[in-house]
DNA sequence: CATTTCAATTGCAAAACGCAAGCAAATAAG
DNA sequence: CTTATTTGCTTGCGTTTTGCAATTGAAATG
C-alpha cells in the first residue's frame, strides 16, 4: 500500500530527477558526442566540474543505469564508463536542445554540419552518432 | 576585450544555464501542458515548489526571455505569466524527454494518446500544442 | 473597516556545491 | 628494488542554494 509516490509519475519529473542538475548533461555530452571515456578526460571539460562532483555523478549515473563502470585489463589504474542504450536514446533530447539554443543564443556555436543534417536528416544523425559512440567503447 | 568565456558556448552549456536545474522545466511544463498561467496555480504542482522557489525562478525565467510578467487589468492583485516564443520553441524538447522517460521509466505515466501522436504526427503535435498555448494567454 | 486573497519576501536550518589537499593502488623511471 | 608519477578518486571546510514556515503588503471582498 501507499506508493502512490512512485505511480503515475510525470516524465519530466522522471527526467529532472535523472539529468536535471548542472553536470550531468555536460558528462553526458562529453561522454556521448565528445568520445570521452575515462575520469581524467571528463575532469577536462571547459564548464570545470569539481572533482568531487564528477566522482558524485558519476555514481549517480551508473545507479540510475546512464553508465557502466568497468576497468582496463591492460592497466587496472585506469576506469573507463561505458554508456548504456538508456543514455544513448538521449541523443535526440540533447540534439533538440541544441537546436533550441543555436536559435535563442548569440554566443552558442555548435558545428553548423551537424546542424545542418540535424534539420536535412535528423532520424540518420542520431543513429551515426549512436552507432560511433557505441563503436568507441568497444 | 576578454569576452572569450561568451563566445563559441556549447549549445548544452546554454540550456542548462538557463534551465538546467530541479524546477524551471517543471514550471515551464504547467504554463506550456497544463495552461496555467498564475502564480497561485503554479504552486499546485504535485512536485511540490516551494513558495520562494518558485519566485525567484519566475525572476529568472524572465530575465532568461522565456515568460513575460503582466498584471490582470481587472484584478490588479493578480499576475499572470506569458509564454515568449522562445519558450513555445521548447515544447518538442519537452517532448523527447517525455519520450524518453516513457520508455525508461515504469512508473511514468503519460497521456497514452498524446504519445501516440508523437509518433505519428511530430510536427503536427508540437504545433498544435503551442497554439493551444498561445490561445490560452490571450 | 475587518477579512480574505494574491503574490510574493524574510529568516533560518539543512543540504548541495566548489575548491584545495590528501590518499591508495598501480605503473613507470632510475 | 626503490622512488616517483599517474589515475581515480575521498576528505575537509567554507560558501551557496535549497526547503520550510511564518510574515507582509497591496488589493479585493464581505
Amino acid at each position: 500500500m501507499s506508493n502512490s509516490k512512485l505511480e503515475n509519475r510525470c516524465p519530466i519529473d522522471y527526467a529532472l530527477k535523472v539529468f536535471g542538475d548542472r553536470w550531468t548533461l555536460i558528462v553526458l555530452r562529453d561522454l556521448m558526442l565528445s568520445g570521452k571515456r575515462h575520469y581524467r578526460e571528463l575532469m577536462t571539460s571547459k564548464e570545470g566540474i569539481a572533482t568531487n562532483i564528477l566522482a558524485s555523478r558519476l555514481k549517480k549515473m551508473e545507479a540510475d543505469g546512464l553508465v557502466i563502470r568497468k576497468h582496463k585489463p591492460e592497466d587496472k589504474r585506469q576506469v573507463f564508463y561505458e554508456l548504456t542504450e538508456k543514455a544513448l536514446d538521449l541523443v535526440p533530447v540533447l540534439l533538440e536542445i541544441s537546436r533550441w539554443s543555436v536559435i535563442y543564443d548569440q554566443h552558442t556555436a555548435a558545428p553548423p554540419e551537424l546542424m545542418r543534417r540535424y534539420q536535412v536528416e535528423p532520424q540518420q544523425l542520431i543513429a551515426d552518432l549512436q552507432e560511433a559512440a557505441r563503436i568507441r567503447q568497444t
